[in-house]
DNA sequence: TTCCGACAGTGGGGTCGCAAT
DNA sequence: ATTGCGACCCCACTATCGGAA
């Protein structure tokens, strides 16, 4: 098949707005394709490179190539270079890469250039990515959507199920099964705005503390131990001291769920930065291991002694938890019978948060475990701050945001009657808010650079944000954590903005 | 008919590791 | 040694479609 038609159907795609008519038509290209182009076309039209990362990005690819006048790059042709780009390493492997990225380019159409653009930098735009897929490939094959969707999540990943369905038909997705040693997709939380609101939605419910750490399922089959992040990535060689607690627990083949995180000598966690440091260590990780270890801390149990327990309420599993980790390895959680009780669930998430912890997560006792979905039986609950600062300056958006000013840069008020960035936010605004903020920011312009747009420090924005992190980019030394857009205070002068000292002063735990 | 769950899109900051300077 | 870049951790929020209520 050639790279062109690919390009074709994506562009289709990404013109048709209902979801339904992108499922036809990725169904339609799906069937189409061979059997040795289906395990390129499947993820390519799912907007992901099988290959994952290249070492290839928006630099090397934004210098320009002479595009070929007749789409002749077969899909196979196209995924063999791609191939190839992500092998290439060592002294001169830029320029290599910046060679191959070239042969690769001037031997597809303009059109192909564009969507192989988007494939290497992920934003193919197009409407449609992986659950949109599942769709497209349950049609292309006459199976169930929902039990594709299920093999996807328990595969791990949509080109392993897309070819045993195309190959053996939906009879194949019965041989995706829980199995110890093959990471699964995480369940998710929704967030809540409060725990009684929480506890008013889901009734009977455990509250757990949230760790602020990163999120790790163990595998073990005998010695055989396993650690996946939440992308399935696999993390086991930087881990070794999880590795060995999960080898003195009670039972010898399980996957739990859980979280990992560094705590200090009191056992109060260390901060998000410290342990994502730590977990980010590849090298040398004896010595980070020694500097800063880490801790698994469980909340969830998916699999026991070859028994897959994702379809249990979650108060079974949790029962089966309690008897292969101690208590100190799982997370600490109250059991609240309902609204009625809601008092004592905010006096527990009191508690979580001055034991320096980043807020609760609380989930329903009947629910599954909804492998890869976002259920609505998980509702994370994190305490929410508010600053007035004054916008700097503005970035153009991309993609639906495009001739829209978008990004801000968000400033506090420093002693000298300046201003000091304290980072910057493009959430929280509505369609109404972006085209309101670009109007009014191009009359406060005073420079435009590049992408950036300076304005007058005169506006005035309420943010909403998570916490405070260090910075060694930004003037202050700190920045915020996950900040974004409440409202517009045009009510407030930018004198009345607040000031970096009472921003430090709100969180004494962080210094610059 | 209205409501709401799931998805895609739009990017944020930090850290690490690698290659180039 | 320092810098630039890419990958991958953490993540919030809005718009939209389409099935559920």
């Amino acid at each position: 098949m050639l790279l062109t038609r690919l390009a074709d159907v994506s562009r289709e795609v990404a013109a048709v707005p209902a979801r339904s008519r992108k499922i036809a038509l990725l169904a339609e290209l799906f069937r189409e394709a061979d059997a040795e182009d289906v395990p390129i076309v499947i993820p390519y039209l799912a907007g992901r490179l099988p290959q994952g990362r290249l070492g290839v990005g928006w630099k090397v690819l934004s210098r320009p190539v002479a595009p070929a006048g007749e789409p002749t790059l077969s899909v196979r042709e196209a995924d063999a270079l791609l191939t190839e780009l992500g092998t290439v390493s060592g002294p001169g492997s830029q320029a290599e890469r910046a060679r191959l990225v070239g042969e690769l380019m001037s031997a597809a159409t303009a059109d192909e250039q564009r969507f192989l653009l988007g494939l290497i930098t992920g934003e193919v735009r197009q409407g449609a990515l992986d659950a949109v897929a599942v769709e497209g490939l349950a049609q292309a094959t006459g199976a169930p959507a929902g039990d594709v969707r299920r093999a996807v999540m328990l595969a791990g990943s949509l080109q392993s199920v897309a070819r045993a369905l195309l190959a053996d038909g939906p009879a194949a997705l019965q041989s995706f099964r829980l199995t110890v040693g093959r990471p699964v997709q995480p369940m998710l939380a929704h967030t809540a705005s409060s725990v009684t609101e929480a506890v008013g939605r889901l009734g009977a419910c455990a509250v757990e503390e949230k760790l602020d750490g990163i999120r790790v399922q163990v595998h073990r089959d005998g010695d055989h131990v396993r650690l996946y992040t939440r992308t399935l990535d696999d993390i086991t060689d930087r881990l070794p001291e999880v590795t060995r607690a999960a080898r003195e627990l009670a039972g010898s083949r399980f996957i739990l769920d859980g979280e990992v995180l560094a705590l200090d000598e009191a056992g109060r966690p260390r901060s998000f930065q410290e342990t994502a440091g730590r977990v980010g260590s590849r090298v040398d990780v004896a010595t980070a291991a020694q500097a800063v270890p880490v801790s698994p801390v469980f909340f969830d149990v998916l699999s026991v002694d070859g028994r897959d327990l994702l379809d249990l309420p979650f108060a079974e599993r949790h029962a089966e938890l309690a008897r292969l980790a101690p208590e100190p390895m799982r997370v600490r959680r109250t059991l609240v019978s309902g609204p009625e009780e809601a008092g004592a669930a905010e006096e527990f998430s009191r508690q979580t948060l001055l034991r320096g912890h980043e807020g609760v997560v609380v989930k329903a006792l009947d629910a599954p475990y909804s492998a890869g979905r976002r259920g609505a039986s998980w509702l994370k609950v994190k305490p929410v701050h508010t600053l007035d600062l004054v916008v700097l300056a503005a970035e153009w958006g991309h993609g639906r945001r495009t001739g829209k000013l978008s990004n801000l840069h968000l400033g506090a008020r420093a002693q000298d009657g300046g201003f000091v960035m304290l980072g910057k936010t493009f959430k929280g605004m509505t369609d109404a808010m972006l085209a309101w903020q670009t109007e009014r920011l191009r009359g406060l312009a005073v420079e435009e650079n590049g992408y950036v747009v300076t304005v007058r420090p005169e506006l005035v924005v309420e943010v909403a944000y998570d916490g405070l992190q260090r910075s060694s980019r930004y003037p202050a030394g700190v920045t915020l954590r996950f900040a974004r857009v409440l409202r517009y205070r045009e009510d407030k002068r930018p004198d009345e903005a607040d000031t970096v000292e009472t921003l430090l002063a709100a969180h004494p735990q962080v210094r610059p």
